[in-house]
DNA sequence: GTCTATATAAAGATAGAC
DNA sequence: GTCTATCTTTATATAGAC
C-alpha cells in the first residue's frame, strides 16, 4: 500500500491518461477513490468505475493497490490528517470560548468546503460500516464540547446541554454537503459546490449557531 | 410487487418464523428490508441479509417480491406516507410563523424518534442513488422555507436566508440520526435511541434552532 | 509497468420438487 | 407456499504476455 501524496492537485477526472510517473499515477487512482467511495461507500463501490475514473485498466489499479480495503483505508487516512492538527494549532485553549468556537467553526467549514466529499464518506462510513474503518469525527466532537462547556461555565452560552448541542452544531454545518442530492432543488440551476454558495452556507451556518447559543432576549 | 400493511407491528428481527399468514409475511420482509437498506443502502444491501432478517430463505423472499429494486422502491414509499400528510393537517398557514415552525418542528422530530430508518435511508438515497428513486424530502424543505419567510417578513424571525436557513434546521433535526455510530462515543453506556435520549434530542434541536432564528440581544 | 484474458467468489434471480 | 439446487451476472483479484 503506502499510496499517495496529499499535496498534489485533486482534480481527478479525465486527469491526464497514460501518466509514466508512479507518483502521480497513484495521487490520481486516489483522488479518483475518493470520489467513488464519497459516492457509493466501501461496500457499493467498484474497482472498476475507479479505474475508469482515474482512465486505466482495472489491473493497472490493482499494481498500484494491494486491495479495495487498503485503498478504502488510505482515503479515509488522507482525509483525517489535515483537520484535527490544523485545528490545534489554532490554541483554542486561551481563547474566550465564543472566538474559541468561531475559530473552531471557521476552520472546520473551511476545510470542508475545501474538501466536499468528506461529510458523505464520514456518513457512509458511520451508516454502513458503523465506523469499522474510522472513528476520529469523534474528536472534533469532543473538542467542541469541551468549548461549549467552558462557555456555559463562563456565561458566555445559555445552560444548554453540550453534548448534544456539539452534535447539533455539527449536523448544521455538514448537512449541506451530505444531502447535496436533496436539497439542490431549493436552488435550481445554481452549483451547490460553487464559491459563492459555499461562502453562503459557512456565513449563514456560523450566524445560525451563534446565534443559537446567545442568551435570549426573553431571558437574560 | 404490492407489497405491505404499513400499520402493523415494526420489530423485525427474529420475528416469529414459518407464518402462514401472506400478509404478516410481506409486512415482516418490508420491515426487514427497511433495515438492510437503512444501513447499506440499495446497491450494497443484499437479498440475503434480507431474508435472514426475516428469518426465511432468500426464494421465499423472491416470492414475495418482483425485484431488489422494487422492494427498495416500496420501502422508500412507505417512509414517506405518513409525515407529509400529518404536516399538512396542521394547517399551518394559519398559524402565527413562530408557532408554525414549532408545530412543524415537533410533528418532524417526532415522527423521526419513531422511525430512526428514516434518516439513514435518506442520506444513502442521496448519496448513492443522487436521488433516482425519491426526491420527497424537497417538499418538507419547501414548507419550511415558506414559514420561514413568512415569519422574516412579518419580524417574528431575524432577517436570514430562508433556504440555508431550512437546510441547516433540517440538518440539526437529522444528524443525530444519521451519525449515531458516530456520536456514540459521546455517550458511552447510552442507548442513543431510547425514549430518554430521543426526548432530550427533540427539545436540545428545538431550543437550539428556535434560539437560532430569534432577535439578538446586540442588534435589536 | 501495462495490457488482455481469466480464475474465483459473491449476489440477484429462477427452476422444479414437494 | 416453501424449499434445495442452480443459473447468470457482476465484481474482486490475479496470471502471464508484452
Amino acid at each position: 500500500m503506502a499510496v499517495g501524496n496529499p499535496t498534489k492537485s485533486k482534480s481527478s477526472l479525465n486527469a491526464s491518461r497514460q501518466c509514466r510517473d508512479p507518483e502521480v499515477t497513484r495521487s490520481q487512482i486516489l483522488n479518483a477513490a475518493e470520489e467513488e467511495f464519497a459516492r457509493e461507500g466501501f461496500r457499493a463501490a467498484r474497482t472498476e468505475a475507479i479505474a475508469a475514473r482515474t482512465g486505466v485498466t482495472k489491473a493497472k489499479i490493482y499494481y498500484y493497490i494491494e486491495s479495495k480495503e487498503g485503498l478504502y483505508r488510505t482515503v479515509l487516512e488522507r482525509c483525517s490528517t489535515e483537520l484535527l492538527p490544523a485545528i490545534e494549532q489554532l490554541n483554542l485553549d486561551q481563547l474566550p470560548p465564543e472566538q474559541a468556537l468561531e475559530q473552531f467553526l471557521r476552520q472546520f467549514l473551511t476545510h470542508t468546503s475545501s474538501n466536499p466529499n468528506i461529510p458523505p464518506i464520514m456518513f457512509l462510513e458511520a451508516i454502513q460500516n458503523k465506523g469499522k474503518y474510522y472513528r476520529d469525527t469523534a474528536n472534533l466532537l469532543i473538542k467542541l464540547v469541551e468549548i461549549l462547556e467552558r462557555g456555559i461555565a463562563a456565561g458566555s452560552f445559555r445552560p444548554l446541554d453540550p453534548r448534544h448541542t456539539a452534535v447539533n452544531i455539527l449536523g448544521t454545518c455538514v448537512f449541506y454537503f451530505g444531502a447535496l442530492e436533496n436539497i439542490k432543488h431549493l436552488w435550481k440551476g445554481k452549483r451547490l459546490l460553487s464559491k459563492e454558495m459555499l461562502e453562503q452556507h459557512t456565513q449563514e451556518a456560523l450566524n445560525f449557531i451563534l446565534a443559537g447559543l446567545r442568551w435570549q432576549p426573553t431571558s437574560p
